[in-house]
DNA sequence: GTGAAAGCGCTAACAA
DNA sequence: TTGTTAGCGCTTTCAC
């Protein structure tokens, strides 16, 4: 007989999991079948389901989506890119994100960029490296680098929370320019003429900041030195902050009539130092949060803020996200969602 | 020549992307070389690492590490089961968790579990699937079926925010019912004899409830009717909730002077309600929470709340994670964190 | 210190 | 409808 040497075997360890190919052989299928029962069951005839199905329940057998993902370049991941999670307004997004992409067969993955974008880069790598199906920025990628990574990648991404003429991909958000025009506006159409902000000091809040400032001077809300009095604190903005904030404006303009908060958080602190500091509010002054938190109603007096549906941006950039893997033509992919002011109590 | 007869090409789309191969190619090594340098580089000779490190500069290279993954059994990922995102009190433990984790170099994937655990054994299977070197659970895994399922996976777990003398694996948490007791004896000792609670129905705070209100009953705070006034909003607990509770709870008894509430959150709500109905917080009535959240310290008044170190969970559940995914031993798999009653001016 | 070969567990492509 | 084959891009094992 000639037969060969018999190479020497190499054994790995296989991790001793169940496999498809120990389900096809107890169903006595071939393994594609059972990865057919997994994927496309209407490619299958309904007996060999039903035998498939039970061999799978007999076995307990858990699909490697690792070895999936590879094999068809689909990870069903989408990766969510946020400053951070603790005290973060993304919070709602990410929530009805993580729901509308599980009710697709999506699992979301976290990647904590921080305020500074230290990490920005090993965190992307972490993230492409992943092949995420999609990703969702909570914010805009700024950095040159970053984006030409993102791009380079050419994964699906949707930015959210701004809007920009140029947009990496798509983009679902608002417009910080206007919302920071429209709270000067309000004020001043209710009677305020000593404006001042305390705000967190990341980017997006800055460009708020500079259209109210800008509205105000231009509606005469300035203070004598025709400056808008300016208190900044840490990003992410925290009731702590705001209650500094209001002692450090009151100390240096006791004349401020409406103070313009970067997040309710921030107000609720306002609320409270000026309570404590004996300051009526709304009679003498006016306080105005953003982000419309789910507390914002609660608290007192109840919260003028402006609305921003951070639930509707979450869905809509899953649904960019999911059409877009899809194949399908999106027809729209930048989408102004606006805001409101929600006039209660405060201002 | 005996050229054997080319075999048909059968040709997939590898979509494109650079593989290390390719990268190897350019740098002139054998992959493995590459792979050495992306993962141990101190088994490769400097020069060499410097050859392959410009390659990778030079052809923006990103590591497949679903790739990776599959080839070594190890994915670098954490999960991170949660009841929900928005409005959770588990934030700063993800937080935490993420920021551990990811100078360990793991990457958190999120999975969120609602309160009534109506998608737990799809969102087990779409995780374990993923192969996470380790899984962290907010709470306790009650059902017998998903502890089944956990155990049979063979992947690391943490329970947190919790006790049991059964754990499935590893825990870090603290005891509900001692909370619950000792913000009875707290209240005990300011001189409240009427107590009362709100709260949301998630089973811990029930747990906390049950032992609250027995305590309570023996050291004589309960009403005339023998029972602790309870009312109960739905979790996770809200302002909202806070301030209908209230007005619930002083329709049906009056005579309350302390409330306990299950989150900062509904604290918060009752003390805007109490504002409200111009009841005196605390002189006619206590308001202690739970959570010892960055507001919480600025409330009006501030409130006096049960302090949870969310972010030591984290830190502690990442360690335990990490430890035991090196191999080494951790002498103490179950952890009891503790809790503290934060006296402010509520109560 | 470096490399060749053989998989990890799955699915795309093709064939019957 | 079902199966066969050949990878997906990487790391482990073994050899030098």
């Amino acid at each position: 007989m000639n037969m060969p040497a018999e190479p020497p075997k190499r054994t790995r360890r296989s991790k001793g999991g169940l496999t498809l190919v120990d389900v096809a052989r107890v169903a006595g299928v071939a393994p594609i079948t059972v990865s057919r029962v997994l994927n496309s069951p209407e490619k299958v005839s309904p007996d060999l389901v039903q035998k498939v199905r039970s061999a799978i329940e007999r076995t307990g057998y858990v699909p490697n989506l690792l070895a999936g993902s590879l094999a068809s370049t689909h990870s069903r991941m989408i990766a969510a890119i946020l400053p951070t999670i603790a005290g973060s307004v993304f919070l709602d997004t990410v929530q009805s994100l993580t729901e509308t992409l599980a009710a697709a067969g999506y699992q979301l993955i976290l990647g904590q960029a921080g305020y500074e974008n230290s990490r920005e880069d090993e965190l992307l790598e972490a993230i492409i490296g992943r092949r995420p199906d999609g990703i969702v920025l909570a914010g805009i990628m700024r950095s040159a680098q970053g984006r030409r990574r993102l791009q380079a990648s050419a994964i699906p991404l949707v930015e959210t929370w701004d809007l920009t003429p140029t947009p990496a991909d798509m983009l679902v958000g608002f417009s910080h320019e206007s919302v920071g025009e429209a709270v000067a506006e309000f004020l001043y159409q209710r009677g305020r003429r000593r404006v001042a902000v305390i705000s967190a000091s990341d980017e997006r809040a800055q460009r708020r900041n500079r259209a109210f400032a800008q509205a105000a001077v231009r509606l005469d809300m300035q203070g004598p030195d025709g400056a808008i009095p300016f208190h900044t604190t840490s990003a992410p903005g925290t009731a702590a902050g705001g209650r500094a904030g209001l002692r450090a404006l009151l100390a240096a303009s006791p004349d401020i009539d409406a103070v313009f908060c970067s997040s309710d958080m921030v107000a609720l602190g306002v609320l409270t130092e000026a309570h404590a500091l004996g300051i009526a509010v709304p009679d003498r002054l006016a306080v105005v949060g953003l982000g419309d938190q789910a507390f914002a109603a609660d608290t007192w007096p109840a919260l003028t803020t402006v609305h921003l549906d951070g639930r509707a941006m979450g869905t809509i950039a899953a649904n960019f996200l999911i059409d877009r893997i899809a194949g399908k033509h999106i027809p729209e992919v930048v989408r102004d969602i606006g805001f409101t002011i929600v006039e209660r109590d405060s201002a």
